[in-house]
RNA sequence: GCCCCCAUCGUCUAGGGGACCAGGACGCAGCCCUUUCAAGGCUAAAACGAGAGUUCGAAUCUCUCUGGGGGCACCA
């Protein structure tokens, strides 16, 4: 039944709202409640027409990074948005550069953010297989139809007089692309050194002459002289295919409508432009983004930087952010925003938000530099509204990571403390690790009360312990109560009683709110402690 | 060197000819609150890269310059 006063309709909210309406659409439903039926089913009509497909395609070479999760999120949100697909697919035709369990660090990286794929290596598909080491064959074929087709041709020759070449053509400053040595070869002859197993490779026949144009969703129309493009290597003399031809061919079978990837593609988009008319197929949507710059805004972040972002507890791997005590509903709610906007005041994005709002359109295409202190706010902002159950399950690893022995019911219980308290995750234990530990130190002049003789202070000290002891009921207003009462006795401020007993239980100048923590503590070691204390003094 | 992209506070951004002596957020500074640490509230400083042109009017459109970035592999 509808939520809307006045409003008489009979669909549900949920209804309305999942039926992929574009982020203009829940505000048209705010203006015209009793329109909705008429507003869902043209919303229906669309999504039907215009389920997009996307591909998320990274090559298992290292770490996912906060550029290809962007990347993936931007696929996630427009497939999920308009109940399309979100397909990954692995580019793993280099074979040397392979790593050693990327592809499943690549996959968990994933699943930790959130952003499930409804096709992949793993689940299938009906357009698989879902990883280019098992679909040599497709584009040797495909490589084939484009020889027939006069649009690529087998060039043998050598690297050494390739390198020679592009060296020569420096020298001259010429454009270093290949000087067109096998371009003309008579096609039956090269079929016949082909066949005897000569070396080659196959290259793509580019035009010399004209332009050619590419459409790009941000930028328009970007125009390229023909001349300037190089006759690309397709299928390498090992026989595996290049991105260029295996992206386009599997972008092509896989039905995908919409590319989106970094902007570093963009010049050779022509050639993949090219490449997809070649087969006279019609080219899907493309989408180039911004590149991410370091902190610093110049330049793109080097292996070296990436490794020292470390130290100052940062990183731009997912798996690290994960390792740090970063949110995955943080970093994806930071890594939207860089690059994208809603509008000019909403910041805080949950998934859900996310897929409903994104859109396209929306995309800034200047570089953005990343700034590691807003994930840090973004990190506080969702600890922030996550309940007791839910923080205290996340902060328990890091507790058992440093070695605590602690339960759920512990994690549950300091939840509250730490919620306002912590950046990332792991800030808890510092905050919170001298509630489960055994036993604590004090630095010997620490157990002080300013302007009080130790004396003095002792006496305090045990005055404080027999309130404490009689204290039946343990809660934070009742040891508020008594503990003030007695401070007022002994006309002493807050601040100079409170934080001796602050030290005496904790061994720290800061910790969460004195009686809280008391509270946690229990009884029986909150006692103890002040004993320890006491003897110290 | 050549090709391509980009240009609003330190950073992420809103803005798309008049509503802009430019709005929000992070960070920074100050104040309030306060038993510590936080959180919260308030306030401040802080930007249309430069020059021409179009226009009654330009952050917004055009051009040039400058600056920044990306790319020029049998990597992706």
């Amino acid at each position: 039944m509808c939520l809307f006063p006045g409003c008489h309709c009979h669909l549900s909210v949920t209804e309305a709202v999942h039926c992929s309406a574009p982020f203009w659409a829940s505000d048209w439903l705010k203006a015209y409640p009793c329109e909705r039926e008429i507003l869902v089913s043209i919303w229906r009509k669309m999504s039907q027409e215009n389920h997009y497909r996307v591909r998320f395609a990274p090559s298992p070479t290292g770490h996912v990074h906060l550029g290809s999760a962007r990347t993936a999120l931007y696929d996630y949100l427009i497939a999920k948005q308009t109940q399309g697909q979100f397909i990954l697919r692995i580019e793993d035709t280099d074979r040397k550069r392979l790593v050693e369990g990327a592809e499943e660090e690549l996959m968990n990286s994933m699943r930790w953010l959130g952003i499930d794929w409804d096709e992949g290596p793993d689940k299938g598909g009906p357009y698989g297989p879902y990883r280019q080491s098992e679909r040599k064959e497709i584009y040797q074929k495909f490589a084939h139809e484009l020889i027939e087709k006069d649009m690529a041709y087998y060039c043998f020759c050598s690297s050494e007089r390739l390198s020679k070449v592009r060296q020569e053509k420096q020298k001259d400053k010429q454009l270093p692309h290949y000087d067109g040595f096998c371009r003309n070869l008579n096609k039956a002859e090269a079929e016949e050194r082909v066949k005897n197993g000569e070396p080659h490779v196959i290259r793509f026949k580019s035009p010399k002459q004209g332009t050619t144009v590419v459409h790009d969703l941000l930028r328009g129309d970007i125009v390229f002289e023909n001349a300037n493009l190089d006759d690309f290597i397709l299928v390498k003399s090992d026989g595996w295919a290049l991105y260029h031809l295996a992206a386009i061919v599997d972008d092509y079978l896989m039905k995908v409508t919409h590319v989106i990837r970094g902007s570093e593609w963009l010049p050779t988009s022509p050639l993949h432009s090219l490449i997809w008319q070649a087969f006279g197929w019609k080219e899907p949507v493309w989408v180039h983004l911004s590149v991410f710059l370091k902190p610093s805004g110049k330049g793109k972040m080097s292996k070296r930087e990436a490794a020292d972002l470390s130290n100052d507890g940062y990183s731009i791997f997912i798996k690290d952010l994960e390792d740090l005590g970063y949110l995955p509903e943080a970093v994806i709610n930071w890594v939207a925003l860089m690059g994208w906007s809603y509008d000019d005041h909403t910041e805080f994005f949950t998934l859900d938000d996310l897929v409903e709002k994104f859109s396209l359109e929306k995309l800034n295409p200047s570089p953005a530099a990343i700034n590691f202190s807003k994930l840090d706010y973004f990190n506080k902002q969702h600890i922030k509204v996550l309940d007791d159950t839910d923080l205290g399950g996340r902060i328990q690893p890091f507790f058992e990571k440093a070695g605590y022995n602690v339960t759920i019911k512990d994690m549950e219980a300091i939840a509250p403390l730490v919620r306002d308290r912590i950046t990332t995750l792991d800030d808890s234990v510092e905050k919170c690790a001298f509630l489960f530990k055994n036993s604590i130190t004090h630095a010997p002049e620490s157990l002080a009360i300013e302007g009080k003789t130790s004396q003095e202070t002792h006496r305090i000290g045990e005055g404080a312990l027999n309130v404490i002891n009689r204290v039946s009921d343990w809660t934070i207003a009742v040891l508020e109560e008594k503990l003030t009462d007695y401070m007022n006795q002994n006309e002493l401020t807050p601040k100079e009683f409170f934080s001796f007993l602050r030290e005496a239980i904790s061994g720290q100048r800061a910790t969460p709110p004195l009686f809280d923590c008391m509270q946690v503590l229990g009884k029986e070691r909150t006692i103890q402690r002040v004993e320890e204390s006491l003897k110290l003094i």
